[in-house]
DNA sequence: CTGTTAGCGCCTTCAT
DNA sequence: ATGAAGGCGCTAACAG
């Protein structure tokens, strides 16, 4: 920057405001400090600019894997709603693992992020305790905490799954049985059975129709044999819904390929409204939650609150509750 | 710093010490500071040292969409080979658009990483400009530019498909369609229609059946559209290859829905072996590159750029091919 | 509109 | 194994 003042015939703060928004600065002397940058090839180093201004530009996101469209459009929605900002992102994978979410929230609270969004409302001690001495805002997104770290952009597991058992029950399934991952990782996953369970007893349906298959994120792959061992264990099941709409698609494929009517021999619903669920034939049933929504909603949560913080000010923790909606397709 | 030095009873520069790896400290010393680190709630700041270090300790890399499971793996694959290193990833998406790439560049640019990866072999000529002049370890991916940056991990979309088209034909196939996106703004697309075009002309097929629809990245939505336009305005197709899997399961679910015969009526191939591909009934002909591959490498290549460069030396370009193959499935 | 002064919080280098 | 001095590149705060 000294290089660039000198050959602009400035000084060095001169230079600092021309390349900001906000400064004042004459078209002129402007005109010369570009000319400068350019010819030099200079690259504001917005380390220093950190450093000195307590401003690192930058918001932090975890999310449990990124190959799930799901998780994957909710940071597009963050993306949308930060752009313009000034803000960038830093997205980081936890694997569906609490230990590696510490390990990210640390790492991440080293770069000074002005703002953080983690999935999930399950974190270790260390994790909470961090983020709640970090003085940045702090979204929980995709759950509602029973005791949150301070605002929530989510929806209930559990209520959109119930929601989903009922639907089927609605339409005269009641041999219904659940398809899911094994480990207790995926805590959505996890909610999604206790809804499953709860609506399972509230209708006095057949119990314990559940099989769990795979570590999260349960595969197509996985689906698919976890619909033979659904079928072959309870060979009256009519219905089953999965714990995404990825296993969903996996077991309707398999059905086609043993040559099971969908939904004759035995409807499949799903969880997500991933595209593959749309435009699978036939279509799947499954529940919408829009996870894009989630992202933009996070994300201009966390500026509102970014905005608030750098005046010195607060606003009060937020709740917000996202819409979820079970969509009736052709395989039920 | 100062605070955690005072409580521990030692200088700033024992607690630094402290606080890295190679630190030569006496472990009686580590423990008074380790405690009052967690007593304070202490948290190292990353910025100031990179400003004194001179090492950000982060790699960018830029893809097109993160919703594409072929992307999202290469960034998986960066993420598994920089583990352990210290060095964080930071992902930026261009959404197909090289004036979007530009800015992110620069953008990142600021934040001074030690190394970028980006995709594809066209950018902006400034975009190339400031990649040059950055004097980090810069890596084109998923293509083989004509003129390389530095170092290059990809393979040739066009001969992909090329071998693509050629398999069909020797499968008996000789009115063979084409499926993709309407901009020239995916280039890896634009390279794969390429191919398609030269396979034919090759092996004299009849020509000009291709159908373009919707911009990048194509959806299955699209697939399934497109497959009827191919279908009304050509019947004799007997084949249809797309320029991914995605677009290739929409079209194949068409077809069921349609009592369009796959592949009695017509043949379906795809391209990118996404676990669509393999799970669907009919599983769908494709063309496998090991997407998460291509990330491995180029965070191993990155790695080793990096360390060279830390200690005042250079490799020299290098230009990794990475295999492709075809995957003859039941589509076909 | 522009310049001066004084750090931001850490690490490099050199000394002990 | 530990400490002291100095500076990384920039910007806040205050002058003019």
């Amino acid at each position: 920057m000294a290089d660039v003042a000198e050959r602009a015939g400035v000084s060095t703060m001169t230079v600092s405001r021309a390349l900001k928004k906000g400064g004042s600065i004459s078209e002129k002397t402007r005109g010369k400090i570009m000319a400068a940058v350019d010819e030099l090839g200079y690259v504001l180093d917005q380390m220093a600019g950190t450093l000195s201004s307590k401003r690192s530009g930058f918001v932090a996101a975890l999310v449990p894997s990124i190959n799930s469209s799901n998780f994957a459009d909710t940071a597009r929605g963050i993306t949308e709603a930060i752009e313009g900002s000034g803000l960038q992102l830093l997205l980081g994978y936890t694997d569906y693992q609490i230990e590696k979410e510490e390990r990210l929230v640390e790492s991440m609270l080293m770069r000074r992020p002005e703002g953080i969004i983690v999935t999930g409302g399950r974190h270790t001690d260390r994790t909470r305790k961090l983020l709640e001495a970090a003085g940045i805002p702090v979204i929980e997104t995709w759950d509602v905490p029973d005791k949150p770290i301070e605002h929530v952009v989510g929806f209930s597991n559990a209520a959109a799954m119930n929601a989903l058992v009922h639907h089927l029950h609605g339409r005269g399934y009641r041999n219904i049985g659940f398809i899911g991952g094994t480990s207790n990782r995926d805590t959505r996953g996890a909610d999604r059975r206790q809804g499953y369970i709860q609506a399972i007893e509230q209708l006095a349906l057949p119990r314990g129709r559940v099989i769990s298959f795979g570590k999260p994120p349960i595969s197509m792959e996985q689906g698919a044999q976890a619909i033979v061992h659904l079928v072959s264990q309870w060979p009256d099941v009519d219905a089953a819904v999965c714990v995404s709409d990825l296993s969903a698609f996996g077991a309707l494929m398999e059905c086609h390929r043993r040559g099971w009517a969908v939904p004759g021999r035995i409807a499949i619903a799903g969880f997500g409204d991933f595209e593959v669920a749309r435009c699978a034939y036939p279509s799947i049933t499954t529940v919408s939650v829009d996870a894009k929504e989630i992202g933009r909603a996070a994300g201009n949560l966390l500026l509102r609150a970014i905005e608030a913080q750098r005046s010195q000010q607060q606003i009060p923790p937020e709740m917000m509750l996202m819409p979820f909606v079970v969509i009736p397709r052709e395989s039920s």
